[in-house]
RNA sequence: GGGCGCGUAGCUCAGUGGGAGAGCGCUCGCUUCACACGCGAGAGGUCGCUGGUUCGAAACCAGCCGUGCCCACCA
């Protein structure tokens, strides 16, 4: 080691995380270690694509754990040796950016429209080259070892090739249509929203009951709503077919009030004839239902509610009002008419937009849909058959249940952000082009050509990503390297939204589904239990995290938490993940600064070297079976208490002598378990291993591409393991004996061993001096007869030991009543009868030598 | 309405048939030459409730109570 290392090691007490990761990172980056050349088979190789962020987004929580799992697994294999590339890129996020950029253009007193299309997307564009590498940058302070030198964008030049050839494909197959069909319509954007964008919130309306006259009679219909706004662009009222009561109305018509258009009363399995009076008003034009009952029974559909929210033209006196003020203006009208029969509150859920909070307005108008059923097959063949993993095993369900229900997937947004659709009419005759590059002019008649105005759903080109970042539709060396990719860990709200799609499109397109494994992650709550939300200020920054407790303890501590099941946010385990790098640190400065010069490797002399190097093997095995089964909780805390537990409490405190003695084969020992250990905890704690690891005498190169550990089970020690760990216990009792008959902390008490003689460090931990000196022990605590000392308070010790004799007897009763039990004997495996055995026999034993 | 979870120490969570665990917090004692982001020792739990299966249940089954999420076109 050099002076100036040993130098720092000596003065560094603490470990800081913000004076390492920085330069460590740039070291890894230097080193080109994260890119990849594009060699081998997606078989040797291992790969995994980011679930693209938005390029708006900035690093929250989710990300967070998401890029820590995946980062811990692309890391232990690159280690392994095998080929990895992680490609990291952003999502353009049609909708979201958009709305940014809107944003600042209303502070400087603009629309979009004012800028127009072309000049609006280049002012986007302008945007995301200022901004668009933000949340790149927060992967990189997380340490996620992406490759950063093949980042792409789902809607750069290539992305663009795949997103066309796409849609030109599902075209020609006939799954791509346009229609004039209900969608979900999000005032707030402008736009269409697919069923998927769609949350539904619990709402409390009025319930309107309105009488609907019956036409040529004086009977009326009552129907409840609570849109009476939408009654005007209704056009028909429907019964149960088998409602009695109405029977005899089916066919003939009521009257619309306010309006006196006539309405057909048609009969329909839809209503429920338990709900209200069992009579439906129908309102093809506005509700998603009334709109198939419509379609069914071939109703007119009028809309009276245009794209901006307000009353049309068609409606008169309501036109250009809000829906809400509409609302009011027909209960009045109605009330005046006498039609308006009752009003009760109502709670119900309603549609909103997830993406602009907006209550959703259902309405008709002419989108492009992808037909999904065809898609779906395989991809639902593809997770039965276990081609695709997905875990934990009940969202496999969910997935299928979902899948086999699917819908055709509105994929037309009203935006100017996002992948044009490219389609193309004639503006002369009826021609409509479908094509990945534009054609000139009309084939047919030779006039000229407009570009679809509307932009797809996001999730479309989404939906692309493991392929098209390889370089799909081009035969790459990329796409022939690293497709599939090897798993795809995720939140479970984008299950169906992206992962699902990724599935089917891999298949129709690349060949091959896009991954073998999905992993479904828990999501972290806020502290209160409460979602982590922006608009909830509920959020945590791991930007935060990190600045105040460093990167490795926030993924640590991230990873600790994960679970199957959501958990909240704890800083606990983000501290206890800063205390174990200190704790690290510490430990390897202790073993560095005083290693003898020599080759780490095993070379055990006494028990406790068999057992640390048996216990690290199987620590080795063992987090390494977690990691691969997407266990990182368990694998964190195993990890972590081989490190703190049986290593620094045990066996740093027990070999301590002999490493100030400058033994040769401990510090071998000690070099050559912190080596591996280092490895093991490399993909969790990326940072403070590569820096400690840069201390460490049989560094080569760096830690990141240094071979993973690979437990060797030769070393495993049962016999040592045993051993060991009886002293451990002996030891701890003779200290809590100690505390408790309240003997000085620093003082050394004489004792003899009688019986079977425990590992030589029992006696110098717990500050015992072992002789052979005869004399009357005051205690005994296992094989250790306590004498007599100034030391020792008499009372205290009696006290002591009655203590002692009463819990003994409490468990040999314990022990006497189980084996007493003649079903236990009789029907429990031998083994548990005989340890039971074992025990009562111990107890029995140790109560009789104390008398 | 359907589906999936969860209810274990003061807090956050592990534990899925053989004597209740971790981290934090709390109490007591330690300036022990790696670390006070530390060391040692403790206290603290009718494992939501009721019934059942079993020699044995926190765990398996049923019901109930509480709580969370997802899906769904009852106005």
């Amino acid at each position: 080691m050099s002076a100036v290392d040993r130098k720092k090691l000596e003065e560094t007490t603490r470990y800081d995380p913000s004076e390492v990761e920085g330069r460590v990172f740039a070291e890894w980056m230097e080193g080109g270690y994260f890119h990849p050349e594009a060699e081998g088979s997606p078989e040797e190789n291992f790969s995994v694509a980011i679930p693209p962020p938005n390029v708006t987004g900035v690093l929250h929580m989710g990300h967070a754990l998401n890029g820590s799992m995946q980062d811990a697994l692309v890391r232990m294999n690159r280690m392994r040796g095998r080929n990895t590339l992680w490609v990291l890129g952003t999502d353009h996020a049609g909708i979201a950016t958009q709305s940014v950029v809107e944003k600042g253009l209303r502070a400087e007193g603009k629309s979009r429209q004012d800028l127009g299309r072309e000049e609006f997307v280049r002012r986007v564009w302008e945007w995301k080259e200022e901004y668009g590498s933000r949340i790149v940058e927060q992967y990189k302070r997380l340490g996620a070892s992406c490759d950063y030198e093949r980042e792409r964008f789902t809607l750069d030049a290539g992305y663009v090739k795949a997103v066309h050839r796409v849609f030109k494909r599902l075209y020609d197959k006939g799954y791509i249509y346009r229609d004039l069909y209900i969608v979900n319509w999000d005032p707030g954007s402008q736009s269409a929203i697919s069923d998927l964008e769609v949350e539904n919130r619990e709402v409390e309306d009025t319930l309107y009951s309105i009488d609907y006259p019956v036409e040529g009679s004086d009977r009326v219909l009552t129907v409840a709503t609570v849109r009476p706004e939408t009654m005007l662009a209704d056009t028909a009222v429907a019964v149960n077919p088998g409602d009695e009561r109405y029977g005899d109305l089916v066919g003939q018509f009521c009257l619309l009030p306010l309006v006196g258009r006539r309405l057909p009363i048609i009969a329909d399995e839809h209503v429920d004839p338990e709900f209200g009076t069992g009579a439906l008003k129908i309102t093809p034009g506005h509700d998603p239902n009334d709109f198939e009952i419509g379609r069914k029974h071939g109703l007119e559909e009028i809309v009276v509610i245009g794209p901006d929210g307000r009353l049309t033209e068609a409606v008169g006196d309501f036109a250009g009002m809000s829906a809400a003020e509409a609302q009011k203006a027909v209960v009045a009208a109605l009330r005046e008419e006498g039609r308006l029969r009752d009003e009760q509150p109502y709670a119900h859920s309603v549609p909103f937009s997830h993406r602009s909070g907006e209550r959703i307005e259902p309405l008709i108008s002419l989108q492009w849909f992808c037909r999904m059923d065809e898609l779906a097959k395989p991809a639902i063949e593809a997770v039965e058959r276990d081609e695709v993993r997905i875990a934990p095993a009940q969202w496999k369900r969910v997935y299928l249940d979902w899948m086999r229900e699917i819908r055709p997937w509105c994929i037309s947004r009203q935006l100017w952000w996002g992948h044009r659709i490219p389609v193309w009419y004639c503006d002369t005759c009826e021609e409509t082009y479908v094509a990945e590059q534009a054609p000139e002019r009309c084939g047919a008649c030779g006039g000229e050509l407009c570009q679809e105005e509307d932009v797809l759903d996001t999730w479309f080109s989404s939906a692309l990503w493991p392929f098209a970042t390889l370089g799909w539709p081009e035969d790459t060396p990329e796409l022939r390297a690293f497709y599939p990719t090897s798993f795809l860990t995720t939140a479970r709200e984008i299950l169906f939204l992206w992962v699902a799609r990724m599935v089917m499109t891999g298949i129709e397109f690349a060949g091959d589904v896009p991954f073998r494994d999905v992993y479904v992650h828990s999501v972290i709550q806020a502290r209160d239990g409460r979602r982590m939300s922006k608009s909830l200020g509920t959020g945590i920054d791991p930007l935060e995290e990190i600045d105040v407790h460093g990167a490795d303890a926030l993924r640590f501590g991230l990873l600790a938490m994960s679970s199957t099941q959501d958990v909240r946010f704890s800083d606990a385990k983000v501290e206890q993940g800063r205390d174990l790098t200190n704790k690290l640190w510490n430990a390897s400065r202790l073993i560095l600064l005083n290693a003898a010069a020599v080759e780490p490797a095993p070379r055990p002399l006494h028990v406790e070297d068999r057992w640390i190097l048996s216990r690290l093997e199987g620590t080795i095995a063992s987090v390494t079976e977690k990691l691969e089964t997407y266990d990182f909780a368990h694998a964190v805390q195993e990890a972590y208490s081989f490190f703190w537990r049986d290593l620094c409490d045990w066996y740093l405190e027990i070999v301590k002598p002999r490493l100030y003695d400058g033994e040769a084969e401990v510090s071998a020992t000690l070099l050559w378990t912190l080596e591996r250990l280092l490895g093991l905890l490399h993909p969790v704690m990326p940072f403070v291993s590569e820096e400690i690891w840069s201390f460490h005498p049989a560094r080569r190169g760096h830690l990141v591409v240094h071979p993973f550990p690979q437990a060797d089970e030769s070393f495993i020690d049962h016999s040592a393991e045993a051993d060991v760990e009886g002293g451990i216990g002996l030891t701890q009792r003779l200290r809590a004996w100690r505390d408790l008959v309240d003997v000085p902390a620093g003082s050394i008490l004489s004792a003899r061993i009688e019986g079977v003689d425990p590992p030589g460090f029992v006696g110098r931990l717990a500050r015992f001096e072992i002789s052979s000196d005869g004399g009357d022990p005051v205690a005994s605590i296992g094989p250790v007869r306590v004498l007599a000392s100034d030391q020792l308070d008499a009372e205290a010790v009696a006290e002591r030991l009655g203590k002692r004799r009463e819990e003994l007897r409490a468990e040999v009763e314990r022990g006497e009543r189980k084996l007493g039990n003649a079903g236990f004997v009789a029907k429990a495996p031998a083994e548990v009868v005989e340890e039971e055995r074992g025990k009562l026999e111990r107890y029995r034993a140790e109560l009789a030598e104390l008398g």
